[in-house]
DNA sequence: CTGTTAGCGCATTCAA
DNA sequence: TTGAATGCGCTAACAG
């Protein structure tokens, strides 16, 4: 592996006129740049990219930390991530946060290997967030609250969204509305669920435990919940899903039982996937701005690493989806 | 921001010693252990990882280079790819290759900042691939063939898949088959064409010219294409699209235009990406193990990092998956 | 077990 | 313009 070194040697320069040479500098002749140029072809030259940001001390990349770099739902967050990344002549790495503190995430993290980074994974610590998070290494996290100087949250309004979903089933004339929830511990779920009181309570329908099921974000655990829901046999007549990928689970379920969505029961998820729109009936939802979410998380560490000023938290708004997966009978409140 | 140095000071010890302790070596006594720790601890000290992968000229992690992060038909591949990663220890990064020679993609494989990588990025050059692969640096390429000595390929069967597709249009009575190509001048598409017109030559039908439309193997150029198609006012009995999105965007045009699959036309696509056995009608399409080229991938990095000698091709195959896209009709052959 | 020291490859002085 | 010298933060060989 040839050095700058050997460069230097072969075009009979400085090592300095070859580094100079090498990064455009202007206080070089023609001549030699030439030469160093030439020399460094010959030798298949090419810089170690630690060693210059070892000097540097900036990277120019800016990392986005997921939990499951091939989850689907990331797609359109990372989209917006990607695009204002490159329109800044910054390079993007997305690492996964698999395996915890071991994780390729958190080593980024850790060793600021990065300008800065967006967290959206659930397995990454508040402890170890708050320990990476300093002046001049911005942290955008999606998924949670965190109290630091230096830690900045784009959040998307998770309660509206959650009573929006609530309500609108209430206001199609139901009033026995299950809960399937993600991970108890995730913020998300918390905040969706709190929606889905809020509107319960607004509309005077009482809270009934027995119909709040676990799932866990996954379209498995979605398929179980509602399975679980069935052999009940005392079925609620709308399903508010914390996620789409549980409702999908869900109507698995249902299809399997015979029992017709929405005919039969209306269910409601959250986050507008994109199969959301292709399955059978097509899920009514609610939908996160994924894209603006990511764009703007990329714009505030572009904001803060040019030292301006931001807001510490930023929220972004939910909206429904109508299709097919909720019975419509329209009542008056 | 504290360096070792500092730490050491605090401690009181020489830097080795610092070193020593805090990459737990077992020379070291637990009590200056502790006081290292504690002094690392005091002073919020954090390693800088570019210093000491500058010495140890390995970073133990392998890079995935993808033209887009964010599309759906990566993830199972990725998937793949994160499972055997972590499991021997390393450390994965997901790298964007948009922006072309600029791109983050192509500065890590110059600059050899990991050692190894997976390349499946039409936007990668050639020229910049056998440019970086060089002793020690293992390149695994998905879709192209090149000939070095250091870089190896890990295919699905295209061709094969290719012919399985337009056979299965021709047992079921088509003769008639249009072929909706992706970007011309990637390799996928091209074997793909080569199976299509080998099932052609194979059942002596002849190849029509004006049956070949581009799309790009984007949704949005199947509709496009599709929608030129119709145009035409000469349809064929069946089309089969190079890919999954291709034909997805295919079906809306066709249902926008009230033509019904499979009734009036059969269509089949490629990949089985997930969204294939949603639409409706759920696609026909050839499947590609993207989970096991992914693994298969890695493990290769893994052999050839640890000096191994391996082949430089592997072929994957394909397979049919039937679902409701094609008219049946079984004819005798 | 601990301290000293020599680089890793590069960018950046400062003199010449 | 150029060249020699310095140091970035860390690791590892070697010596104590």
């Amino acid at each position: 592996m040839a050095t700058i070194k050997d460069v230097a040697k072969l075009a009979g320069v400085a090592v300095s006129t070859a580094s100079y040479a090498l990064n455009n500098s202007n206080k070089i002749s023609l001549a030699t740049k030439k030469k160093v140029e030439a020399a460094a072809k010959t030798l298949n030259y090419m810089k170690n990219g630690f060693a210059s940001d070892l000097k540097r001390t900036k990277t120019n990349t800016i990392a986005l930390i997921l939990s499951d770099l091939s989850g689907p739902f990331y797609s359109e967050l990372i989209q917006g991530v990607q695009d204002v990344t490159t329109s800044n002549g910054y390079d993007l790495i997305a690492c996964s946060s698999i395996g915890g503190p071991q994780s390729t995430a958190v080593k980024f993290l850790r060793e600021k290997r990065v300008d800065g980074a967006i967290i959206l994974a659930h397995n990454i610590s508040d402890e170890i967030t708050l320990e990476s998070a300093r002046k001049g290494f911005p942290l955008v996290v999606l998924d949670r609250d965190l109290e630091n100087e230096f830690v900045y949250h784009v959040d998307v309004d998770n309660v509206h969204g959650g009573y929006l979903a609530t309500e609108y089933l209430i206001k199609n004339g139901h009033d026995k509305i299950a809960y399937v929830s993600g991970p108890s511990n995730t913020y998300d779920n918390e905040l969706r669920f709190q929606g889905y009181m809020n509107a319960l309570n607004h509309h005077g329908i009482t809270y009934q435990p027995r119909w709040k099921l676990s799932g866990d974000f996954t379209r498995e655990g979605g398929y179980r919940a509602t399975k679980l829901l069935i052999a009940q046999r005392d079925l609620p007549q709308g399903i508010f899903y914390a996620n789409d990928e549980m409702a999908i689970g869900g109507l698995q379920a249902f299809k399997n039982h015979g029992i017709n969505i929405p005919n039969d029961i209306s269910i409601i998820g959250f986050d507008d996937i994109q199969l959301a729109e292709y399955v059978s009936p097509p899920l009514t939802t609610i939908k996160q701005p994924k894209y603006e979410a990511g764009a703007l998380s990329v714009h505030l560490i572009f904001q803060l690493l040019a030292g301006d000023n931001v807001d510490h938290h930023y929220k972004l708004s939910t909206e429904l989806i109508e299709r097919k997966s909720v019975k419509s009978s329209e009542i008056k409140l």
